[in-house]
DNA sequence: ATAATTGCAAACACTTTGCACCTGT
DNA sequence: ACAGGTGCAAAGTGTTTGCAATTAT
């Protein structure tokens, strides 16, 4: 099986490019359609699976159960997702402290971390001053 | 309004204490089916939705966007998980770096980490041999 | 030419909701 | 008695799949 370069699927990769934060597919095809660029709904998400797959995009899941987010990866990504679950806003930890989780979890639980697909839930700054972690 | 106290609720809570593992609604409903008590669908997820409002199960979704997962968790939890993304098994992780993690998270990004909410996603031991993370 | 991709509509799995009936207090 | 809970069937999500038409090589 051949990979074949398509309208469609430089379209959904440059918008992923174009727009360096994590979107559903739905906002994808939104984006794309308002562009003047309809592309269907099954396309899009055959082309986040198949960039998924290829390293070009990873694919994110939230705390609550919603869609399924994508961002462009480019192949590296080095930064981790805080997400608050209060206000669901989403804050990227770039800081070294991620090698040291990496460390730490391959040398103790021969577990090796993904920094793309790992998402920290917790409260963030503001949310965490009014409510403790007592429902969590 | 009052939260009344049902034969359902209790089963479904007893179910989830005496299982203390992660359980789909699905596995839920089929181990008490089981057990001779047929408690509905619908009122097994108001059950946990309930139940993990507050605080007595935590809720977790996976990699894959596959179905969602509960746990018992008696109001306090204190350990990661860590699943790995290749053949899907799940490690707790109960080491004293939760604890590092926490301070560092809270102290250098003001960012409360939930023990329940966070699932840590990677390679395990098994499958990390085998694969890099190229394509993560 | 022909293998792969597209897009529609229909299928899917999981979860939620409307509503009449039942249960706990 | 009556607020609140239950369960069925139906509706809702987000995502995937079958298939005929289209496009890239």
């Amino acid at each position: 099986m051949e990979v074949y370069k398509t309208k469609q699927r430089e379209l959904v990769l440059s918008y992923l490019k174009d727009n360096n934060r994590c979107m559903s597919a739905d906002e994808i095809i939104a984006g794309l359609r308002d562009n003047g660029h309809a592309v269907s709904k099954t396309t899009v998400y055959r082309c986040l699976e198949l960039f998924s797959n290829a390293g070009q995009a990873s694919k994110f899941l939230n705390s609550q159960g919603e869609s399924a987010v994508y961002r462009y990866s480019g192949g590296h990504d080095s930064h981790f997702h805080l997400k608050c679950t209060e206000c669901n806003k989403t804050v990227c930890a770039d800081c070294g402290f991620i090698n040291r989780m990496q460390e730490h979890f391959y040398n103790h639980h021969g577990f090796t971390v993904s920094k793309t697909h790992t998402v920290i839930y917790g409260l963030c700054r503001d949310c965490g001053r009014s409510k403790g972690e007592t429902s969590e």
